[in-house]
DNA sequence: TTATTTCTTGCTTGTTTATGCCCGATTTGG
DNA sequence: CCAAATCGGGCATAAACAAGCAAGAAATAA
């Protein structure tokens, strides 16, 4: 493991316990514990921490950066999103759905290819502004406040005009005979039409979202035709899925 | 292989795997560990990589957290968009452009009535997300990076559906003779729709940008109800404009 | 075609960096 | 106070590096 990538991996594990002992760290990272005070150092000197006896605290954060990060960065949906990320293909046209799991796909797409990102999610769209090598374009339409992303019949009719080589989906509850549902209806109808337009159907959640069910129907689970999901899902429903005719993709740990 | 290809490749398994080593690439692509190292500086150089001890990073990321941190605001955008509040109603629905003017506007919209906002830029959106008293509208289409917007036929298409009590415009140069004008000509033809289908139509400006002129018109300057500017305007000019019909707004200093 | 130039690559050299280990000093928590 | 954990600095070593050189490939000119 390179060290800058050492130096990453200690700056996630603090954003998300709050705290990192330098002794867990040399553990966790096989490296020794010399090794983890000199990152620690760095860090510190840095600015990205604030080391102390036994290991290092996060910096006091700005409010909103405080909020931002507290809001999001779940490891979980993180790890599923890049396990998505090899199915984007040089000069597709692709759907990023809003949520959290497809926000951390946006953040971390391929920079060194040409392709084209759709999204109803205007907070997806902020953070693609910056990506020098696609195509970004933004659907228009009412926006759901609860879900950030626009919706309804204006959405649709603009939908229905584009063609997508693939969607990804972040979902909200997967069952293998009851479908993919959700708890809106608008959203419901909109990820309908979005499922319609696309080539390749590509599913994010984690094993929490695997055999639920919510209110509104979106399609049946053969219309899907990728999940991509965590070691921790119930082998029983993939293999139903699988018979539905889904490819599975789990993500690393 | 040649050269470049060995570059694709080396991006390809970058963004696949989140990381490269140079040792293990010079074994993968039967290259020297002087040739990828030479390779690794090239990209890095190209800024398509970040080159690190030992083998490269993935660059991207903290990108848009680095931007908002150093996002300064312009405390004189800020004045004349803080005047410009009064002039929104209960009701209305009124048309923000993208623009750090209009970002000031919507980050100090008046939170005790209902209003609807339409606007074509996600930065601007994502600010009025949380924002309970408003009814928020996307525009869609293609963004146009330089100004984070949605601009183009579409975009024009999605418009002429919607009338607007009010728009409010950030410009880039309004001259009393000339009109207005900015420098691309999607973003003209976008903003001259905008105003065709506005009962009012506000323009935001420091004293900066009056007198000047810019590479294509969006309308004469009688076609602008109100500017709102600053008090370092040149009173000559200030008349002109007045003698258009155009009421002015001075911002407090 | 041949001659010349430019690029690319691998090799050699000496240098720098990252890491683990050791040991005395410091901090921590009873 | 003590004992254990943690720390800091020095040292050794192996890996990674930069720079220069020469051979061969590719592009260009004659």
């Amino acid at each position: 493991m390179l060290q800058q990538e050492r130096h990453n991996k200690i700056l996630d594990l603090l954003s998300q316990l709050g705290r990192v002992y330098a002794t867990e760290l040399s553990v966790t990272l096989q490296v020794s514990e010399d090794t983890i005070r000199r990152d620690l150092k760095q860090l510190d000197d840095a600015k990205l921490l604030r080391r102390v006896h036994g290991g290092a605290l996060p910096l006091q954060q700005e409010f909103d950066e405080y909020r931002e990060r507290h809001e999001e960065v779940d490891p979980l949906k993180k790890r599923v999103a890049l396990a998505a990320i090899p199915f984007i293909k040089e000069n597709q046209t692709i759907l990023l759905d809003s949520g959290t799991t497809c926000l951390q796909l946006a953040m971390n797409l391929p920079t060194h290819f040409n392709f084209t990102v759709v999204t109803p999610s205007p907070l997806v769209a902020t953070k693609l502004i910056h990506h020098n090598n696609i195509e970004l374009i933004l659907l228009g339409g009412k926006i759901f406040k609860p879900a950030v992303m626009a919706l309804g019949a204006t959405t649709n009719a603009m939908l229905r005009k584009i063609h997508f080589d693939a969607c990804f989906l972040g979902i909200c509850a997967l069952h293998p005979n009851k479908g993919l549902s959700i708890n809106n209806l608008d959203e419901a109808e909109t990820l309908a039409t979005i499922i319609e337009q696309s080539e390749q159907v590509i599913a994010l959640g984690s094993s929490l979202k695997l055999g639920k069910m919510a209110t509104h129907k979106v399609c049946d689970s053969n219309k899907l035709d990728l999940l991509v999901t965590d070691s921790n899902s119930d082998q029983h429903i993939l293999n139903l899925l699988k018979e539905k005719g889904l490819q599975i993709e789990i993500c690393a740990d």
